[in-house]
DNA sequence: TGTACTGTAATATTAATTGTTACAGATAGG
DNA sequence: CCTATCTGTAACAATTAATATTACAGTACA
């Protein structure tokens, strides 16, 4: 799986915990230690889904538009990853009856088992991952 | 996710419709349509937890030594791409709070994202995807 | 009108995956 | 006991995917 959902995940625990001001890309990556193109990249697909907010020019940047607790994971997972659990395996060989029909049965198969991952994911919201972050820092 | 998972369930599902006799690398490489040093090193990890057994030389192979009923996907899931749903992050900035913790709440939420997931590959055995095979295989 | 942002494309770099070559060791059969 | 055919692995090459970087247009504010 590549890091676009765990880097969106960050990136609106960031904004969760800032909700008083806007948040530029370059202070997001600070703390994510990505790339601030990358941040702005993720962020513009959270925009299109209307979780946030941003605003170009001076005093510009990023704020969450919903309520942490509106936002879970599955939903980020949906517009960040969808279909990164499908394996790309190669076209296999159509002469045989394995490999004719082996892509499609795991085709099949995948979907479920993401959509049986969504139903795991729905049940963590930002704002619970905001409080297992709080959670962890007391402890330090 | 790397495809030696979806290459061992290739080549497992292939050796249960190879019962009497054994199957060289070269044979399930053409079906996978992968090179067959890459099927020697998954099935040798098969190998090491009993599922099949592999004989040298000549009229050497592979071949099963479970019923296809008793090896689901979730077996070989864990043997071959255990923690793969992990996303590799980059560690993140010590000095702020989200970065500091994030890590380790996404650590612990994808450990239970991945056993919720085992919890669905445990309902397929190979002798369901060899019948799903033959199934798709029919109706063509 | 200059400064500080986002938005996005193009390119470069790095890392992961896969393929290839090479060869030691096992085994059956002549 | 010698040769052909296989597995088992390691080392290396090639390819592909992920990420970083650079560049610049567009927007907003002061």
């Amino acid at each position: 799986m590549n890091s676009d959902f765990t880097l969106a995940i960050h990136s609106l625990t960031y904004l969760a915990l800032q909700l008083d001001h806007m948040s530029t890309s370059d202070a997001i990556s600070e703390s994510a230690c990505v790339h601030p193109v990358r941040i702005r990249k993720v962020l513009s697909l959270l925009k299109k889904h209307g979780f946030i907010v941003s605003k170009e020019g001076i005093g510009g940047g990023f704020i969450f538009s919903k309520d942490a607790s509106e936002v879970n994971l599955w939903d980020i997972y949906r517009i960040t990853s969808d279909g990164a659990l499908q394996p790309k395996c190669p076209d296999s060989n159509e002469d045989c009856v394995v490999g004719a029909n082996m892509q499609k049965v795991l085709f099949s198969i995948f979907i479920g088992a993401e959509q049986h991952l969504g139903q795991y994911l729905k049940n963590y919201t930002i704002k619970d991952i905001v409080d297992l972050v709080n959670q962890k820092n007391q402890l330090c």
